[in-house]
DNA sequence: GAGGCACAGTGGCTGAGCCACTCATTCACC
DNA sequence: GGTGAATGAGTGGCTCAGCCACTGTGCCTC
């Protein structure tokens, strides 16, 4: 993780190279529903012809897709279309929710009440499971979040790793893995998130509260205090998302 | 989904292309940590020849490594080690379960665990959203499930189809892309597991447990009869690929 | 009819080469 | 002494042209 300097708080241009686009551009394509399940892509030379690139250049873009689980390309036979929603999952999340068209708000309101159910539900197990040094570890991140000044790109980040030892007290390693899925979509385009992260006091006051029956091994009360931050929390997400997209 | 004739019940041949083993051996180096995190991986003119595979065939590994949160590539500067557990998400699931010394029993067990708890509280959330047309659909997987002969693999596969729907029916496409992600594990190794359906009726019985309660939007009877099946289940699934692993 | 064979179409992989970006160094200028 | 422009080495981005390997089809032979 950078340092919260000032200039953290400016995104970095967004450069694309030609591969980038290429992916971009058919991956779009398949989940606009332009192709048809199951049929192939045009050959390689005939698509690469169409899109202006060289052939190496569409290849690096196909391998990217096929591990995206968008298409499976067969030597001899040629680039199966599959469908994502049912192949390719959780690295598909940030394609869903940031379009080429803009955000699609749907999926976002979706991937955020998951956040809530599985955030609160996770951490009610975490609650049960949680050693010490859980304990300790969510107690230094909250003691950075009072230390940290009110810069709202801090406060994502140590919420987000406030969440992610979360996952860790859960002693399961696929919880970790499913959340960082979930945290992807987010680290990718923070700054639009941004706004839901102003105040700062209010996010530490709620972590505490889940800290504390974290700490106490008290689930019900975990729970509920998970899912009362995460629920307010994601309210203004929505929002800050709106605003921008 | 193709049909469940006798053919299916044998593995094809696992066909590797040179970009396949290119992937595989530098992923497992790196999840091995033979790369320090933030170093940067070889120069690919070098990587290439040490390899002794051509650098395009090179890149497209790193296009695919980069694609599975692996790597970051920059040009100008190299590609940089990332830590996949980190960054990785749930496209790394079937990575860490099938290492290339054999299954990772310790990551599949977390996994099965996974299951059962999301499983069950998925079913909950299901029992309470679920349509007529989601109580429809999942009857027709199983008046399926009770037409297949005693086919493992038919079982297997209808058995995925039946929570696939369940996910569909908590109205939040999140969900189903998530299951879609632990479901790809066993999709790809399907065979592994193939020990842990021959009981065909017993999962038709238990599966219709869980549809009763849905149906009947009984929410702490579906989440109970999930739990029961999906531990019982996962007990089966470890077993099995313990006796192949 | 069955089996073998040839061919067309498609992806797999190679080698060579040039372009574009980054960073550290150098050096001229104030 | 500090500043900033120019340079050059190192690295990835992208292209081109071509041959190899696999698949499915249809013909041909027996």
């Amino acid at each position: 993780m950078p340092p919260e300097t000032p200039e953290n708080s400016v995104e970095p241009l967004e450069r694309q190279s030609l591969v980038d686009r290429v992916t971009a551009r058919l991956g779009e394509a398949i989940l606009a529903g332009r192709y048809d399940r199951g049929a192939t892509l045009p050959p390689e030379r005939d698509l690469a012809r169409a899109l202006q690139v060289n052939r190496t250049s569409l290849k690096h873009a196909l391998q990217r897709l096929e591990q995206l689980g968008f298409i499976a390309t067969r030597h001899g036979i040629g680039s199966v279309v599959l469908d994502p929603t049912e192949t390719a999952g959780a690295r598909l999340l940030s394609y869903l929710v940031f379009r080429a068209s803009g955000i699609d708000t749907a999926v976002l309101s979706d991937l955020i009440e998951a956040r809530t159910l599985l955030g609160a539900f996770l951490t009610r197990l975490a609650a049960e499971r949680r050693s010490d040094d859980d304990v300790k570890s969510l107690g230094r991140v909250l003691e950075d979040l009072g230390r940290v000044a009110d810069e709202p790109d801090a406060v994502q980040r140590l919420e987000l790793v406030f969440f992610r030892n979360i996952m860790r007290a859960t002693k399961n390693q696929i919880f970790v893995t499913l959340a960082s899925s979930m945290f992807a979509v987010y680290l990718g385009r923070a700054h639009v998130f941004r706004d839901a992260f102003t105040d700062r006091a209010g996010v530490q006051k709620a972590l505490g509260r889940v800290l504390d029956a974290v700490q106490a091994r008290d689930a019900d009360a975990a729970e509920r205090a998970a899912h009362d931050y995460l629920k307010k929390n994601g309210k203004a997400l929505l929002d800050a998302a709106k605003r921008l997209g």
